[in-house]
DNA sequence: CATCGGCATGTTCACGTAAACATGCTTCGC
DNA sequence: GCGAAGCATGTTTACGTGAACATGCCGATG
């Protein structure tokens, strides 16, 4: 079962991986000065620190970031609290996180939430406290975090993304409203009299602002706001909706909460004969890959899940490293994409 | 700048988080009594261990990570090497990664690498070493890892997921071989006098499986075998595959490597006004969400990203806690999902 | 020329935990 | 009734690092 005692020709105590101790032995110096060359401090003689670097580099040493953080209270981590089978968007928002967290010398966590429940979200939040993280950015776009009676540790720096804006915390988001403005204005532009809206679930945030954008556009407008038709982001809950909208026969535009949605709306149409933009004019928002190839291309609300990413972690690491009331709420702007899903009103 | 020094009504000593030794002057008990029940030990009486645990619960104790790592050498956290913007398919077996290892007691540091380049890879591997992991699964599907001046430090678990077999670590994956011959079966079995084939990139494992597989099927069936359209997992890759199919106008059934293909694939067809299923078959690959939605649903390979991501925690879990040499590949099925954009050849 | 200040480097120690070993009590068998 | 064995619990120590403080040297300044 033990393995074979492979015999390394170096000075360092075999099978066991160097330590700062190890470094110093090997370039004649004190572990301090060790330490200070190995985080990058300039107090020592170049002299001196070429040695140690040859030291490490001979014995392949590499700082034990449990010791480091033990001894310093800081794990150069940050937690992301997001739920599972989360959305397009949110796993393109978690890319560019770990992107600008690597970026800043940051690694991260991932600390999934199975269902979206207030326990679940408590559950996680309480596991928290024994992760080693320096601060969390959460992803969770539900109300959920309102009612908490879950309790985050107290003092863990924290940034919120794509949710209220009601929170103690700084919050990271697109501009939901602007980009619903967009979309809606498009489609009067070209001559719709009002716009039919598919919206995300209800209890979703950005569905809820995306929503009531689209109202106040129309209101500001003086044009008929239309039911809404609630959905649920899937492409499925969208061609429900189209099927629906399709049957009644009035809508000349549709405006659906995100691409995907807007994917089963084209569907539904298609099944009906329903010639698009001919007919009816389709936008989406999300801009997610895919839509440029829908049949037909998707106009839609580009929102830049990047730049997102990127201010969430900024604040974040800003809240950690200057202390805790630096950090700031950050809106993102978004940009309409036109493709050929909507055109102008039928005659 | 200061905080207010909010008082805790504890005895603990404010301003602190509470560790092992107030836990114990609380309880009445040594440190280490304290550190038997917090690692769930059995020789502890119940009584002491319910005062530890009322201690522990009034303190708000929670165990310091950086401390039992450094002392057990063990961190409980499993590393994930995975490209930036990955495709639908490495986010979902991530997610199902992040919920396994977490039911496993483990959390998931990412470990991004931005562009799938030797040297981007071999940076994120000596990262490694660095990073607070037992053990590590690579989710990357190209020839990267192959030619690997990269060393990955001696000794650290690995699991290699959605790539070649050809590795010296285990590697779990979806059975290519299985999906491509089911769908290119299906097409055949329809009447299709052969199938025509989207790949995906050169230099990616499962599009070279997909490709071969498909190949050996029309071949073990004495079918003509046509030239290979290349795309690269994208949508618009799809789409000017399919144009160029629809141009030559010979394809009656269209096997594309992956759904989002597909999609780009269904959208070139309607343009050029080509029946799906009537004149022309597609089938796809993955069964991501939306194809339920396409315009027809598409047809495609189910695969099960849940169950790759459980045997790769699974396996790796194996390798960390039972030595290094416990751990094997894994296989998973495929399943043909059958939708409305195959139908029988066209007369 | 004496003192002081700056700088490279060394020494000591504590961070919070868990393994190894030590202690003392209870129970059981002969 | 006495030693052994088992078990709950306590004591000591080391994990690897970096902050705080100490040392010793060199050049500058009055």
């Amino acid at each position: 079962m033990t393995l074979p005692d492979t015999e390394v020709g170096s000075a360092a105590s075999r099978r066991r991986v160097p330590s700062m101790a190890d470094v110093a032995r090997e370039a004649g110096v004190s572990g301090q000065t060790v330490s200070r060359v190995s985080t990058g401090r300039t107090n020592v003689d170049d002299e001196t620190r070429n040695r140690v670097l040859a030291a490490m580099q001979k014995l392949g040493y590499r700082p034990n970031s449990a010791a480091r953080a033990l001894r310093s209270g800081q794990f150069k981590n940050i937690g992301v609290i997001m739920f599972t089978l989360s959305s397009f968007g949110n796993m393109r928002t978690l890319d560019s996180i770990a992107v600008a967290a690597a970026a800043a010398g940051y690694s991260i966590t991932l600390i999934p939430v199975q269902r979206p429940t207030q326990g679940e979200v408590s559950i996680a939040f309480s596991r928290l406290s024994e992760q080693a993280v320096d601060g969390v950015i959460i992803i969770i776009e539900a109300h959920l975090l309102d009612e908490a009676d879950v309790e985050l540790p107290v003092g863990l720096p924290v940034v919120v993304v794509d949710s209220s804006a009601r929170y103690q915390y700084p919050v990271v988001d697109t501009d939901q409203a602007e980009g619903a403005r967009l979309a809606t204005e498009h489609l009067l532009d070209h001559g719709h009299a009002t716009v039919w809206h598919i919206s995300g679930p209800r209890g979703s945030y950005s569905a809820e602002r995306r929503l009531e954008s689209w109202r106040e556009t129309l209101e500001a407008k003086g044009r008929v706001v239309p039911p809404v038709v609630v959905g649920d982001w899937s492409a499925e809950s969208g061609y429900r909706a189209g099927l629906q909208l399709a049957a009644d026969g009035e809508a000349t535009a549709i405006f659906a909460a995100n691409d995907e949605m807007a994917l089963g709306v084209l569907r539904a149409l298609h099944e009906r004969g329903v010639a698009v933009p001919g007919r009816v004019s389709v936008v989406g928002f999300d801009d997610m890959q895919a839509s440029s190839s829908f049949w037909p291309p998707l106009t839609t609300v580009h929102q830049s899940f990047e730049d997102v990413g990127k201010h969430g972690v900024r604040e974040l690491v800003k809240e950690i490293e200057e202390g805790s009331h630096t950090a700031s709420s950050v809106l993102v702007p978004t940009r309409l994409v036109v493709r050929a899903s909507s055109g102008p009103a039928p005659a």
